[in-house]
DNA sequence: ATTGCAAGATTACACTTGTAGGAAGGAAGG
DNA sequence: CCTTCCTTCCTACAAGTGTAATCTTGCAAT
């Protein structure tokens, strides 16, 4: 399915994340870099990989040994994605109350609270 | 588990919307309001009934039939939670960032951008 | 008292996700 | 050449979810 391309699971998004930093990378590489924050085997990591390359969001490329990981779909897109199905299911698809909604429950500091502001202003035109 | 109470699938949350609005309701009449939606089954609901007072969403007042449900869980209380744990998975859990990045993707009209502003503003002190 | 039905309890089953183990093929060393 | 080890592939298995069917039992009508 390509559809589900961004669906990343909560652990699929560690193994992305090294590939959005840099890529391709064959699987040793991923393994030591997701490795150290999560206690997972090796063998955990591959079925990821398998996985990511089954709904679209990798490619790898077997033309040699090893294989070698590209990401297909890039983060701002499988982000946003979150953020707008996020904003369906709980702010009934308006971005507006959703942003009201975060804004209330943030604490943010007066500098961050000018910034929001500027980025608005920016918005507006 | 009492920890879980709050997270709540998307199919169930079709079924708290309904007692969020008014409770206690008994399952047939909280059936009647969630049908139209989603062509579920009257046994798909009694499931999602079970399963959300088992996980500690809510509760169900045996002592008369027809049990009656109760939400034990606010819907404030679900999507802050929800909010949270969005901003922690993607963001790094900087509201900050998380905040930006929706004012950036999402379309407001002008007005909107000026009371998101002002909610900015009584934030501020 | 008996029967039938509605409400609730129990069971089902396929798919996804987290977490891996084992088999098979190829490169590398003895 | 034979063994060993790493890479890749296929399989596993429990918990959670979407979606429901079947069983049971207490109450209503005959």
């Amino acid at each position: 399915m390509d559809a589900n391309k961004c669906k990343i699971t909560e652990a699929e998004w560690l193994v992305m994340r090294v590939l959005w930093q840099s890529s391709p990378l064959a699987a040793a590489a991923i393994i030591e870099q997701v490795r150290p924050q999560t206690d997972w085997s090796p063998k955990t990591i591959h079925t990821l990989l398998g996985r990511l390359v089954a709904k679209g969001a990798l490619t790898v490329d077997k033309s040699a040994a090893p294989h070698r990981y590209y990401p297909l779909v890039s983060r701002e897109q499988c982000v946003t994605e979150e953020m707008h199905s996020f904003t369906r299911r709980f702010f009934n698809d308006s971005g507006f109350l959703a942003i009201a909604n975060f804004i209330e429950k943030n604490k943010m500091s007066p500098e961050e609270i000018e910034e929001l502001k500027q980025i608005l202003d920016r918005k507006r035109k």
